[in-house]
DNA sequence: CGGCCAATTGACAGCGCAATCATTTACGCA
DNA sequence: TGCGTAAATGATTGCGCTGTCAATTGGCCG
């Protein structure tokens, strides 16, 4: 049997499709009672709109794209950071009757921006989220408020004048942790740095010196490392800190993947974790529990992130778009085993 | 500027709209001459295609659904396994010109039929990858079949009847990791069980007896434990096992999460990997790579296998079903650091 | 009770495309 | 050259819905 459409509903409550579209729609401007006829006349018949026709007819779908960068350009994708990102905007997505499309997407690729405004194209969606890092290039951004198509950045980095950004409070949240490594004892607390391209890692810096300083501690160029965001990036630096004498005695990455080099290199140096050395790191990806000692982290709201985005742009295709600014979740620290009182 | 639609195209190739949508379509009995002339009106306007019209018309969407375990179920949701799979989907969906809707989708929830009949209903999509250990519950399956959508199983356990399914060479390929443990000298070899539920970690089991046979070695059930795929129920798991007496010096296991329990359990017991325990897993999951020392395990070919199942959808679309049977990607075993020859 | 305005409802025209069926063209052969 | 057939092309309808604008209704006031 096919599915009941728009004209079953009106002649079973005995209106028009127009106020059964009214109706459907939560438009204004309808009776109780006729509300109440076509809504019954809804339930009994099972009806749902065909979301196609109603895409043609007001060209625009009701469908959020997540953009993010590809996890298969690199050769040890992270996963955990897309898959919660995912799991957000889904929330919201079902919620709201909308769907999510994902697309990954290589921003080292020369035709990225033509690809994009030609997915928005193709399938005229409600709204992209654009997650960090591509939501800070102009090359990714530009060609999709280009398009008049609402955006909004999920940025760890800074907001933005012209978008809705939703960031968190990176800097605060990293002072904290550094505080909280000074609090168990540690004097010579590392830090590795990620990938310069990357402007939450820098905040993230920053809130190290932050830290030390709020802690009395002298900041030391040689206790800082520069990485790329990758595990391997991550393994070099902490052999290179490492060395350092006398050694650190604990090591603060700017994101998980790095965190967990540091402790495959502690492992391979024979080094105890978190006995001899305490490991921070931040993101909170599942792989911080699945390696061993579990990894103390800052914990990204990201999920709580794509589903506010979300919600955002659902809300501004139903004309209440948002305005321009930045929105601050802020992340947690997690103490977990890979951090404890310092040696001696 | 509004995009072009087939009419502006029809009117400067001089042409009927019918004509250019044989092109598009490319179906048959269209002149050179003339499809030459069409595609070069598509190219100079830049036209492509509305999907949603397309949709309306056709009263089909050109989308594939992609329905996995929801990892927001589990506490430490293993991700890798995921992405890759959406990796392969997302290749193939490009391709095609179609797009993908990702449905996690918890099977302990009362509805989840009616969830999947609703979602159907609703994008009515060319067709649907469920992928195990869903595809191999009827729970999930049924519902799906019944509503006459094209259906591909990803199922690493066994083929079916009714439906298209992909699988891999489980059996052979856990027979084959258990040899190349048996070559490097092991004679004591555990195994860890997965969750029952999941047809492929039987599979698996069958494999390692398989594997044992083949190398001269018995079949010891002391040498075996049962966990549920987590990483918490490998490390339980390990415990057990690294008790037993002569403690076993090579332990496989059905997945890659498990193995990186039964790792966790090795370091903070002090048991050196790989030099008195060799660890094996089995999916290739990207914290194989990210643990230390790197996983030797199975490399699923997940990716390939999501991309032959869109592939089969999509030609399914376009009037070619594949007929139900199973077909098998195999997969590779990855050698890396966590396995050694056997001590003494 | 008549008149007027606002609230409510409906008629109808597309949105852009695929599919059906009718029409035209091309080609082979006698 | 003319006929028959197959190939190529086109005219038209409708998919299910939204948006526009017109028609109707109801309520309130004088």
């Amino acid at each position: 049997m096919p599915r009941p459409t728009i004209d079953d509903v009106a002649t079973l409550a005995g209106v028009s499709i127009k106020t059964v579209s009214r109706v459907v729609n939560h438009e204004p401007n309808v009776r109780g009672l006729t509300r109440d006829k076509v809504e019954k006349a809804i339930a009994q018949l099972d009806y749902r709109p065909n979301p196609s026709a109603r895409n043609l007819a007001s060209s625009r779908a009701r469908l959020i794209v997540l953009v993010y960068d590809d996890p298969s350009a690199y050769e040890v994708p992270s996963a955990g950071y897309i898959i919660n990102m995912q799991e957000g905007a889904l929330k919201a997505c079902r919620k709201a009757g909308f769907e999510l499309l994902i697309h990954p997407c290589n921003y080292r690729n020369e035709n990225v921006g033509k690809e994009l405004t030609e997915l928005i194209g193709q399938v005229r969606p409600a709204g992209i989220i654009v997650a960090a890092p591509l939501s800070n290039l102009p090359l990714i951004v530009k060609p999709i408020t280009e398009t008049d198509t609402p955006c909004v950045r999920l940025s760890t980095g800074s907001g933005s004048a012209k978008e809705y950004t939703i960031g968190t409070n990176d800097r605060e949240i990293s002072a904290e942790m550094t505080r909280y490594l000074a609090s168990l004892g540690h004097r010579r607390i590392a830090f590795v740095k990620g990938n310069r391209q990357h402007k939450a890692v820098g905040n993230r810096f920053k809130g190290y010196k932050d830290g030390l300083d709020e802690s009395g501690l002298p900041y030391l160029e040689e206790l800082v490392a520069e990485g790329d965001n990758s595990i391997g990036s991550g393994e070099r630096c902490a052999e290179d800190l490492l060395r350092r004498s006398p050694r650190p005695t604990a090591i603060f990455s700017a994101n998980d993947d790095m965190a967990a080099g540091v402790l495959r290199t502690a492992n391979r140096l024979g080094i105890s974790v978190p006995g001899e050395l305490s490991i921070a790191g931040c993101d909170d990806i599942a792989l911080a529990q699945q390696i061993y000692p579990a990894l103390t982290t800052i914990r990204q709201p990201l999920s709580a992130m794509s589903e506010l985005a979300s919600l955002a742009l659902v809300n501004s295709s139903r004309g209440n778009p948002h305005e321009p600014g930045l929105d601050v979740v802020p992340g947690i620290i997690k103490v977990r085993d890979s951090t404890a009182p310092a040696p001696e």
